[in-house]
DNA sequence: ATACTTATTGTATTTTGTACAATTACTATT
DNA sequence: AATAGTAATTGTACAAAATACAATAAGTAT
C-alpha cells in the first residue's frame, strides 16, 4: 500500500433487480425504468433506454439501506427483503456509447467509473403500482422472457439474478409475500414452476412440501369455483 | 436521481480471504498481514493490528484483476482462482478508534468511507511463501480456529468466507490445487473434513465421491509406507 | 342427471444417505 | 519365518428421499 496515494473518484451505486410474480399469467416480470430524455427534447431525438432501478449511495446509509431507499423511491414498497448478490465494477461498464448521453446529464463526472452493488427483490406484482410518470422515470414490468436491451451492463446483472433464483427457488419463496396470505397448493406449485422454469408433478410436489414443514393448513376452502374447491394454506412465520 | 448532484468521495477496495490448507496438520489457515507501525516509532508505542490483505482498486483494473493483483503482491502467487463473495460497505466499517492511526497515515482522507469487495481464495499452504518483511507488511498464517482481533471489519469478512466454504466444501476443492497432483482418497477426505468441520465415514465418503465422477484412478501406489499402500488419484480437468 | 373442471390422494420403484467392521498389504521387529 | 503394527480397502442392511404414474372427489353449469 502506498502512502496517502492520490485516488481517482469512484462512484458507488446500488441496482435493484425487482422481480414481480404475476400469478394470473404465471410468470416473473422485472421492474424496469425508462430513462428520461435527458435534454428534454422530443423523445425521437434521443434513444431512451430501459434500465434497472438504481442510484448512487448516500453518505450515511449502508448498502442495504441504499437498496431499500432506491426500491422505495421507485415502487413505494417498504419492508421487502433485499438480498445483495454481486458487485459489478468493470472499468468500462458504463462507458458504452449508448450510455454517454445519460451520464453527461446526470453525472458531474460522466467519465468516472461506477461500481454497483446489485440487489435482488421478489414481490407480488399486484402489490406494486409502478410510479408511472413520477418525479424520476417511468417504470414498467417486462416479462423475463422478453428483456429488451438495457442501459449499462444491466442485462448482465439481470442475467445473474435470474440464475440465482432458478437454482434455488425455495430460498426465495418463504417470507417474500409472493402469494396472498391464503393460497392453495396449486398456486404455490405454479410459483415454483415459474421460478425454476421446470414443470413438476402434482403428487410429488405436495409430498415434498409437506416434508418441508413450512405450511399451515387452514380450515377454509375456495368458494364459487367451477371445480372441487382447494384448501387454503398459509406460511409459517419464519424465525428470522 | 438528482441532476449532477455533488457526491462525496468513496474509496473502493478489495480484501482477500486467502485460506491455506495445511495438509500436515489437516487444518485451514488464513493469510494475515501485520500492519506496520505507521509513524515508524518503536513497535510498543503503536498497537499493530492484523488484517486481511487488501488494497484500494486501481483506475483501470476490474475488481477481479484488483483482487489478483493484491494477492500477487502479498504472496507472489498467480493464476489462483479468486471468487467474489460479498461487498461490505457500512458507513462505519473503518471508523473504529482502533483503526484511526493506520487510516491517518495511509489515506488522504482518513474519514472517508471505504467500500470493499471481498474475495475468497484457497491454496496449498506449502505452495506459498508469505513475503515476510517485504515492502509492505509482514504476512503470517493463522489457524482459522485461533483468529486474533483484526483491523476494520475483517473478522466479519473472514467469518462470512468461512461460512461459505463450510456449506459447500465440494465447490471449493476441484481445480484449486489444494492437494498434490497425485493424492490418496484419505488425503481428499481429510481436506473435506477440514473444510466442513465434520467427520466423515470412510466407506460412505468413498462411495459418494465415486458417484461424483471427477476422479481419475492412477496405476500408482504409495511406496515405503508402514501399512497397505494407498492408490493415487488425480482430478479430472474441469471443463470451465 | 350429466358434463366439466381442478383438487386430492397412494403405491411401486429407484436412488441416495447412513450406520457399521472385517480383511488386506505393506513395514518393522523378533 | 512368524508376529505385530498401521492404514487402505471393501459390502451390506436399512432408512430416507426422489421419481413415475392415474383414479376418485367435490364443486358448478346445463
Amino acid at each position: 500500500m502506498k502512502n496517502k496515494q492520490s485516488y481517482l473518484q469512484n462512484y458507488v451505486s446500488v441496482d435493484c433487480v425487482v422481480l414481480g410474480y404475476d400469478e394470473v399469467e404465471n410468470r416473473l416480470q422485472v421492474l424496469l425504468i425508462k430513462q428520461k430524455d435527458p435534454d428534454k427534447q422530443n423523445v425521437d431525438s434521443y434513444k431512451s433506454q430501459y434500465a434497472l432501478p438504481g442510484d448512487l449511495i448516500n453518505e450515511n446509509e449502508s448498502l442495504d439501506e441504499a437498496a431499500s431507499r432506491v426500491l422505495n423511491e421507485l415502487t413505494h414498497i417498504k419492508g421487502i427483503y433485499l438480498q445483495q448478490f454481486y458487485t459489478f465494477g468493470h472499468p468500462d461498464r458504463v462507458s458504452a456509447p449508448k450510455d454517454a448521453d445519460w451520464l453527461r446529464v446526470h453525472r458531474k463526472d460522466p467519465n468516472a467509473r461506477v461500481i454497483t452493488i446489485a440487489y435482488l427483490a421478489l414481490v407480488r406484482i399486484d402489490h406494486i403500482t409502478p410510479l408511472a410518470g413520477s418525479f424520476a422515470e417511468n417504470t414498467i414490468w417486462r416479462s423475463i422472457k422478453k428483456i429488451p436491451k438495457l442501459a449499462f451492463d444491466h442485462n448482465q446483472i439481470l442475467g445473474k439474478a435470474l440464475e440465482i433464483i432458478k437454482e434455488h427457488p425455495e430460498q426465495h419463496i418463504m417470507g417474500r409475500e409472493l402469494l396472498p396470505p391464503k393460497f392453495t397448493l396449486s398456486q404455490l406449485q405454479n410459483l415454483y414452476e415459474a421460478m425454476s422454469g421446470l414443470q413438476l408433478d402434482k403428487r410429488n410436489f405436495r409430498k415434498s412440501i409437506k416434508t418441508a414443514d413450512y405450511l399451515i393448513p387452514l380450515d377454509e376452502k375456495q368458494k364459487g369455483v367451477l371445480h372441487k374447491p382447494a384448501q387454503y394454506f398459509s406460511f409459517k412465520k419464519s424465525k428470522k
